[in-house]
DNA sequence: CGCTTGTTTCACAAACTTGTGAAGACAGTG
DNA sequence: CACTGTCTTCACAAGTTTGTGAAACAAGCG
């Protein structure tokens, strides 16, 4: 038994932690079951088997079948393979996927083409609806080029406090 | 008859933007007939009554009566009364209600709410755990702060280019 | 090879959302 | 003070979403 006086974690608070993050993400569009799955492996000190998500989550494998197929999908969980296993693990990739997710998304690039296209039905900007259209593109437009600048200005902060950058 | 030369509007292609726009704010989480209540407005070169936006959407007047309520309550709409007349008329607020939404919503700030939690059930930053959830919380208070900033800058934008501030 | 264990797929049920029609409330008008 | 036109509220129906259990599938092991 090794002499190990490190606190123990609190299990209850983490799941609502895992929770919570998992509805505030929910309420912008995130799929619900992904969102708890994402959040257990991230708040796991080590990878977890599909299994293992399910019992902590108290969920079916069939959907930790489908939030992990969702999720790696994008990048923003790992599956590796273990030797001499059946079982797959997922993990946190190194490379956070919320700094691709916010700035590389074109949220609002869809806002904009749909919102020139306004401008155009609404015959350009010399009416006041056209005006009004225009002048929202023109937000949207400066917002998206704000955050793709922003991507940068973290990595570089980022690099300044000692980070590595490490690959998924 | 006035000898009118100007062009004109094109409802169908402006109708397909309002639903377009509708459809784009509805996934990111915004009520879906509220939208569309709201890009009708938008979309309209003078300020529209309950039964016109019902009208123009073919929708029940119960639909806009609950999109309305939605809307003013936030200050993306505004709604008159008119004088000598049990109708209200609808217009767009002349203080563009996206900046606000945009910069003031305190979007990522429930994120680094909860994400907060998360580092304390995670006893800190010692864990890889707690380090991931830590990173995290970082980089959303970081894009917080950035998009704090950036209303500023916008406003600078539109003073330069000649635009007056006006209120709601 | 068949058994065992873990994963994926699929049809369905429960819960939630959303818009409707109908009834009710409200405010000017004659 | 009833009438009329407008807006609001409410119960419900239609349409979605979401997660489950069961069955099919896959892969190591004896």
């Amino acid at each position: 038994m090794p002499d190990d006086h490190r606190p123990v974690r609190n299990e209850e608070e983490i799941h609502l932690f895992v929770e919570r993050m998992a509805m505030a993400f929910a309420d912008v569009g995130f799929p619900r079951m992904a969102g708890r799955v994402l959040f257990t492996v991230m708040s796991a000190d080590e990878p977890l088997t599909a299994a293992e998500i399910g019992e902590r989550l108290e969920v079916s494998a069939a959907a930790v079948s489908g939030a992990v197929r969702y999720l790696t999908q994008f990048g923003m969980l790992v599956r590796e393979p273990v030797k001499g296993s059946r079982r797959d693990r997922y993990r946190m990739p190194g490379n956070p996927w919320y700094e691709a997710t916010i700035t590389k998304t074109g949220l609002y690039k869809n806002f904009i083409d749909i919102a020139n296209g306004g401008v155009d039905a609404l015959l350009g900007q010399d009416t006041p609806a056209g005006e009004r259209v225009a002048e929202m593109r023109d937000f949207f437009l400066f917002v998206q080029e704000e955050i793709d600048a922003l991507g940068e200005r973290w990595r570089a902060r980022r690099a300044a406090t000692g980070h590595s950058d490490p690959a998924g």
